[in-house]
DNA sequence: TTGTACGCGTTATCAG
DNA sequence: CTGATAACGCGTACAA
């Protein structure tokens, strides 16, 4: 009953009476056995509790089953709905997720070397401190690359994006249609791409609508960081009458403190939009007005080049990029006079 | 500058002028290297950009360096965090992640072979769909496992837990001293252990009271289950003035639906608790009364328990419990008579 | 279709 | 301390 050593295909050759390559011609598709010999041989593995060593087979095929994702445990609501999506779609590929955590640029050498012993078939990165070095890395090792989120200068890696300028203009639009005059942007944590491109989209879409000088505060993505950061500038500052937050989690933040601690109603005194549409926004109590990001596609896609582009390295690199769905709640009212 | 053929042990030898097996002892630590070849060793191998293959460790070592964490994708807030956390314990033990993810039931055969084919170091379950079958399964391949939030009849395995009882038990009092007579019990998904745990303990708890026959609705620990249950509730029930509820994310919901569709106000018409404390509990518009789960200790005793079975297989089982941290928010409150 | 023999890249054993 | 040599468990030309 108890098996101490593992069952190999030897054993299993040796008990069905036939080769060690015939078992492991048993086990692929699309190879010359006979259905006779297949039939015994699968009989006998089951009997045995015999399954295919994986290890083994990476080492002479090469290809691990394995794709690395590097996140960030950057406390963006996001990420965890989107790593399960990832796992769901790259298991269908027969694929398994490899979980690598980068918090901060020191540690990138370190993930780029495991990710290269372990042999994964290709990578999917979330994190924020990810180059064009890195990319040249895998580049060099011939791992495919699949960025979500990142555009990385001269873009000689796929990626999947969504479409935060056409999302933040959008939002903006609406703000100042309201007649919002009186801005502050929340900015993420200034070592994120994707925040300090929304931010500076933020600041684009104003200036293009005559709007200049428009304050920023800096936050880290965190509903606390959001509340500080609001909170921080009032206690200097006359208070905006439209807020714009590079992610719903701070947005919900500041829309907190401005009704505790400032005496500001939301939307009548103060308007507030923020990025992202996780789940939480749609709950009663906030209602943000948001864009939500369509992470469906954007992870089916992500899998989907990855996969194509194990299976043909040659292949150009592919950027694809979603426009994000406006969510009309509740927190964006016109200005009052 | 464009490596096609990866760099093995062989072209590091032949360079440095030494044996391949020179070459292997190098990288390791605790072997009889003399200082002087060592160092040239790893020299000419930085010079060529070498790495030690770890699938081929893994082959010969049988340990690949990786556990396999079963996750389930349930609405759980939790998970995020906890994954999260485990991820980071596990590095710093020079231990990977392998991500699997365990929807029902029918999936877990197929995952269980995955995990022995990939040889895994040990396992960490937090899914849903956990019998003592699997459990002797993996116990059978030799294949170490902790439970995460789970016992199993006769904790053959190890397993770090919250204690709910203690939790729940708890949070009845706080109601019950507060003057609750009308109860309604919000247990969770139906093959999840811990919500049918949390959901017993709080009908023994109201029992211990002198509370009978408790009416129980059901959710899957989503937010929408929340409002649905407790509107469903309501359609044909006059309201309680109490709601426990299986975790946060379900309380939430019910808060909502009772402000928005119900006409009650939460705490003066409503209690609500939850249990979890996850990070959105604490967010101003709910700040709910709860538990909070002490997942830094548990996730850290996960990940030192693991790898001490690792090291010493024949370790007996070990079981580790936690008290959970009363939040008192402001769900709840006096009775009105 | 089947079996033989070799190789994947490393660690482990054992003389020297 | 060092170098040859044997595993580890499987896929795959090649010959039969």
């Amino acid at each position: 009953m108890n098996k101490h050593k593992r069952v190999t295909s030897y054993d299993v050759a040796k008990v069905a009476g036939v080769s060690q390559s015939a078992v492991s011609r048993a086990f692929q598709t699309g190879r010359s056995v006979s259905d006779k010999t297949r039939e015994k041989v699968l009989a006998t593995a089951n009997e045995l509790g015999y399954k295919p060593n994986a290890i083994a087979r990476m080492l002479i095929t090469k290809r691990s089953g394995m794709v690395a994702v590097i996140s960030s445990s950057r406390v963006n609501l996001v990420y965890p709905e989107v790593l399960s999506l990832l796992n769901e779609r790259l298991s269908e590929k027969n694929e398994r997720v490899l979980l690598f955590n980068l918090d901060d640029a020191a540690g990138l050498d370190d993930i780029l070397e495991h990710i290269w012993t372990f042999q994964v078939d290709g990578v999917i990165a979330l994190a924020a401190h990810f180059d064009h070095k890195s990319i040249n890395k895998f580049k060099q090792h011939q791992i495919p690359v699949v960025l979500y989120n990142r555009r990385v200068a001269g873009h000689s890696a796929s990626s999947v994006c969504c479409n935060h300028e056409q999302g933040i203009f959008e939002l903006v639009d609406i703000l100042h249609d309201f007649g919002h005059k009186d801005y502050l942007v929340l900015a993420g944590p200034e070592d994120s791409d994707v925040a300090q491109e929304r931010c500076e989209l933020a600041i684009k879409a104003l200036t293009d609508k005559g709007i200049n000088d428009v304050p920023v505060a800096c936050g880290d993505f965190s509903y606390q960081s959001g509340r500080q950061a609001f909170s921080n500038y009032m206690a200097s500052h006359s208070a905006p009458t439209a807020v714009v937050c590079s992610n719903d989690t701070m947005a919900i933040g500041v829309i907190d403190e401005a009704r505790e601690n400032c005496g500001l109603r939301v939307p009548e005194d103060l308007s507030v939009v923020g990025f992202d549409g996780v789940n939480a926004v749609f709950w009663h109590s906030y209602q943000l007005t948001t864009v939500k990001q369509p992470i469906e596609q954007m992870t089916k896609a992500a899998v989907d080049i990855l996969v194509e582009q194990i299976a043909a390295p040659d292949n150009p690199a592919q950027l694809r990029v979603w426009s994000g769905a406006l969510v009309q709640g509740k927190t964006v009212g016109p200005v009052r006079n």
